[in-house]
DNA sequence: ACGGTATACATCATATCACGAAGTATCAAT
DNA sequence: ATTGATACTTCGTGATATGATGTATACCGT
């Protein structure tokens, strides 16, 4: 839950695209449904919704709700190829972790 | 080898302090030896070194070899801390990846 | 009626950081 | 003599996560 920023930056664009695979979702929707797994302030998420916007990874809707302004977010194929492309990414992180704790072959280890 | 430079981020100090974990190493040679793990510039090197040189992860000592400056870095207790934090951040990562590849319940993919 | 909390989105300033570019210098091999 | 490998340094830039701050409505308890 405390995990390292930057550890973070590379999991947040595919976790916001994970959130909206099944069904259009919201900004505020989106940080309570990531929250089991990952937190992320409004400022942060609005600034990568716009991103992925800009990126053509999903597509905006703007609804009322309630006498409320609510923006949904839809995935795109290009959205989803980049969570594919996460799949393939995830396959190289497995090798360094093993890398990074390779048991340790120290003299005084032995 | 072509992984995103968000996901980098996260991996870099830990990478770098596994180069020197089993010896004391320096630039050149951590370069080389993460080359098949993760790839990385000279000038991204010497930034992470000077960085987990101001945060005590670990020391350096400047020696001379065939004539030419040689600066070997050696990781201290802090250094290897930082690296069991990152197995623990590794198991939230794990869950992230599961959320993210979650299958697909989309209604056209009944 | 009032206050607090939840819902919902937007913008700005700041700090961190990876990286290319360019530089300095030595040594080995062709 | 030229090229490539070794080895470290500094600068500028662009990308980006985040706190702070602001706007606005709905709901619930007292």
């Amino acid at each position: 839950m405390m995990m390292d920023v930057q550890l973070k930056r590379g999991l947040l664009d595919v976790c916001v695209l994970a959130a909206m695979k099944n069904e259009d979702s919201y900004g505020y929707k989106i940080i309570n449904d990531l929250k089991p797994y990952i937190a992320l302030s409004e400022s942060t998420l609005y600034t990568i919704l716009k991103r992925l916007e800009t990126a053509d990874m999903l597509t905006v809707r703007t609804c009322e709700h309630d006498g409320r302004l609510r923006k949904y977010y839809h995935i795109t194929a290009a959205g989803r190829k980049r969570m594919e492309e996460f799949k393939t990414e995830w396959k190289e992180m497995i090798l360094i972790y093993q890398f990074v704790t390779k048991e340790d072959e120290r003299e005084e280890s032995r």
